[in-house]
DNA sequence: TATGAATGAGGGTTCATTCAT
DNA sequence: TATGAATGAACCCTCATTCAT
């Protein structure tokens, strides 16, 4: 029996990363067969147990992997704000985020996360503790970054108390929205948003 | 083998539509088993296919059913605004609406939605144009309603124009956001959207 | 796609038990697959894990089962024996226990501890202390009756005092060894012994 | 990447053959991977296709060389014996025997061989004529020494004439009983058969 | 020689579905 | 109506084996 050629050069490792986090936004967890994974990234079914523990193992690594560089972009965004005018911030922040988040990347994550908010699983592949939290990360990340940055804000009496963690979450829902319902598009919402000059509070707080 | 005693009076399909509907929204539609359902019905395995074609008819039928309670409750609740003062009626309507959102039957409803946004599953059993947009009918039934309370206000320029169906839909993120963070009740958080009173405009649309 | 014609009438989980014994004695409990199990019992692959939780439990059923059937054959014999001379009694119960063991059944089931026996099997599938030990069972039962019965002649020094689990293992082994090496008839042997009259002691003990 | 570093000097082949006769041992054949083989000797899992040709190709290998230095070791044991006593002879014999049986290398023969002799496995890798038939050869090879040393005392009526195979058989049972059973000393087993003295006869053969 | 990476066939197991009763 | 038994396709995973280096 004849083999395929074997592609040296390339990081098979990350073809499958890469290939698992888009079968596992389209399909779900469940869904998502090692099959599609492997035929997506070109590879042999069985070489996944040679990078990997199990399925759930390559979920969490694809979910992490792509999870870091998109809060690693994050960080940058918010790095920025600091030098900008208080009064004009927050709406170009909220620009800035959803650019980072409002790419093909960031929009397979968003919607992971979706999907494991979406149910409790409780003893399921996904359950332990530990793991379902890692896949809030990217929300509690997020969501940390608004409250330090209105915090002293706030103080000023500039903006108002709302629970940060829901605003990150609200924001995601909003993402992927953007995606599924294709007639919403969030960068005109919050375009819409700063149009209309919102005196010196804002709708997430 | 004897065979147990038929529970006269009881619709036993209707039991599977109670137990599809929780076992789908804990697990999923593809984690979800037939077994789980008939067992929490406390029916046979087989009668699934007397009363349902397949798995994803009992997915459909249930939420449907469930999700035509759920809109009847909205619907009472918009005949009501009606009479409200416009000043304080979006917030009282408001209250309202997650006052039926938030009850179990709801909340399962709105984790199945939340599941289904958050995959395009493209090949997969729940795949089939129409089906994929019923699922959406209850944040589409919300967000027209809702669009047909605020559009004469918008008219007159007591609130602002947003998309309709981007507020529905961040109201039912909001709420399984409450069951899920634990932390974050959506009670409150719209409780605190009135306590400011927000002089002309709202958050959400 | 057609269906094979449902054979009512018949007990499946037995089949698969009947099938189980053999393919494992044939084979070894890893080298037999389930695929040979349900062909050689002319049912579904599937249908194991209707009657059964896994491929072990399998084979401790199918093993349990049979072993249940020799040993109350053995209990038979050794009833009868409580009425013979004691000075025949030993070469006659040895002849009845061999007629016993020597059939199809048995057979199996004494190849089977013999591969139990020949392996510690660590961590495998087949370790736990307990079932390990249950499989042990037919030779331990064979052992203790036959102590019950050389007991009160060794206090009359009728017998030598020899270990009865070693006795009643060295009868499996020759059991085995009779199918195996095909040129030692165990009946010949013990047909042997009684030819040439031993006065009152015997090999085994 | 780098790889390791050579060990000059050792024999990596003979590391493979040493750990897959304890591996193959514990597991049995089927049971045993090449990663276990591999991990214990200390190599990678590749290395075995450059000295041998398959998984049953080390399982050959690895019990021909062990099985011809333990049958080196009992042929200086019989060569011993022609100098001894025929009347004390075969006690003598038997305690040396076991003494080279009771070694860790030959129990894990001993071993092999019982599980092989467990199994008729028609249709496995182990499954070719001269191949189980080689397996056996400790057996035979000790059968037949002790059948030339008994014959010609059977001929003065010095001994009993019973299948040399079987005696032979019976005694690698006795051994691997010895370390199964743990309570049954073969050992001892034997030391008592020399304590009775007995007359004439022998209890093997 | 020796290694790590890659392959593919097959294993145990699950589960939606069907059928006889 | 309702049930338990039966089916078969597909899933996750293992592992002997091979290849490039």
């Amino acid at each position: 029996m004849p083999r395929k050629p074997t592609m040296t050069g390339v990081d098979r490792r990350q073809q499958i990363l890469e290939a698992a986090l888009s079968v596992f936004a389209e399909r779900g967890f469940e869904a998502a067969t090692n099959k599609d994974i492997t035929e997506r990234a070109g590879v042999n079914q069985g070489l996944i147990y040679f990078y990997f523990e199990s399925k759930a193992d390559v979920f969490f690594a694809a979910f992490e992997q792509h999870a870091r560089f998109v809060m690693a972009q994050l960080n940058a965004v918010f790095e920025e704000v600091r030098d900008e005018d208080p009064a004009t911030g927050l709406a170009w922040l909220l620009k800035r985020i959803v650019k980072v988040l409002d790419t093909p990347r960031a929009i397979n994550l968003l919607r992971i996360m979706h999907q494991v908010r979406g149910s409790r699983t409780p003893g399921g592949a996904l359950s332990s503790q530990e793991e379902h939290r890692s896949i809030g990360m990217l929300a509690e990340h997020l969501g940390r970054r608004l409250y330090e940055y209105r915090e002293p804000q706030i103080v000023r009496g500039a903006l108002w108390p709302v629970k940060s963690g829901l605003a990150a979450y609200l924001m995601t829902c909003t993402l992927i929205s953007s995606r599924s319902l294709e007639d919403v598009r969030p960068s005109r919402y919050f375009d819409q948003c700063r149009r209309r000059e919102l005196p010196t509070g804002d709708n997430f707080g």
